[in-house]
DNA sequence: CGTACCGATAGCAGGCTTGTTATCATTGCG
DNA sequence: CGCAATGATAACAAGCCTGCTATCGGTACG
């Protein structure tokens, strides 16, 4: 792939973005995408597969293929699950539009931030270390 | 009501957590619980019934009550819409157990910590401000 | 070519949360 | 007492996430 197709791709997304139903879904899914990310890391890293991640998760090849497509927001009861494996800490933080947080760690939000979007009644915000 | 029965009332809890069925619904609902408290304590300190808050919210009473009660873990987007309106920050913080949490600030931490409980695969903080 | 493993995906059942309407008992007030 | 407002609750539909099986195309290797 050269530089110019990236270029292309991230132009196209910016464009999607103007489509309103488009935009709703691409923030609904703002943590699903940060989380499968960094799953995704997580297991090429470490050079396991699919289904041997799986397995060490409690869960089979086609779920974590859904997580790692990032298209439906965990649970906290599946985040807690990533967490201890992955050993993995996730922090998320949701707070007014108006504000800015403060229950988060200044280290969390400059470096660890891996997800943030505004939603009609908020903004959220995922910090993973 | 006397201290008495107070005291009777936290025993009975304690003896009732013993039963592991219990348990894992006290530790399933804890973030329903802490969020209720927060509600709660919002709307009798602004002197509002549940119908007028829940109409703020975009809600019904009923669902407003719903959410006082703590039973169901609310989703991250009525939690976006809790803070907006309530003006409140929520910082969920999930970690492995043999961790300390580091992405959650130590104000948080400290004073804030409105709900904690730890699961067969994680632990997770709640904090509000 | 055949075999094995890989990741993606369709299709389905189950559970949980949201949202709604319709009550119900209780309390306060005229 | 009659009336209005309050909070709790039942019953139901709908949406989303989880968990599973089965399957598919693609790739690597003998």
């Amino acid at each position: 792939m050269k530089l110019t197709d990236l270029k292309t791709s991230e132009q196209a997304l910016a464009e999607d973005l103007h489509d309103p139903a488009f935009r709703r879904e691409w923030d609904r899914t703002a943590v699903a995408r940060a989380v499968a990310l960094k799953v995704l890391a997580y297991r090429t890293e470490h050079g396991l597969s699919q289904r041997a991640l799986a397995k060490k998760l409690g869960m089979t090849q086609p779920q974590l293929a859904r997580l790692e497509a990032g298209e439906h927001n965990p649970t906290i009861d599946t985040l807690a699950r990533l967490a201890q494996t992955l050993d993995v800490e996730f922090a998320l933080d949701v707070h007014p539009r108006q504000r800015t947080p403060r229950l988060l760690s200044g280290r969390a939000r400059r470096g660890n931030a891996i997800a943030s979007y505004q939603t009609d009644t908020g903004t959220i915000l995922l910090a993973a270390d």
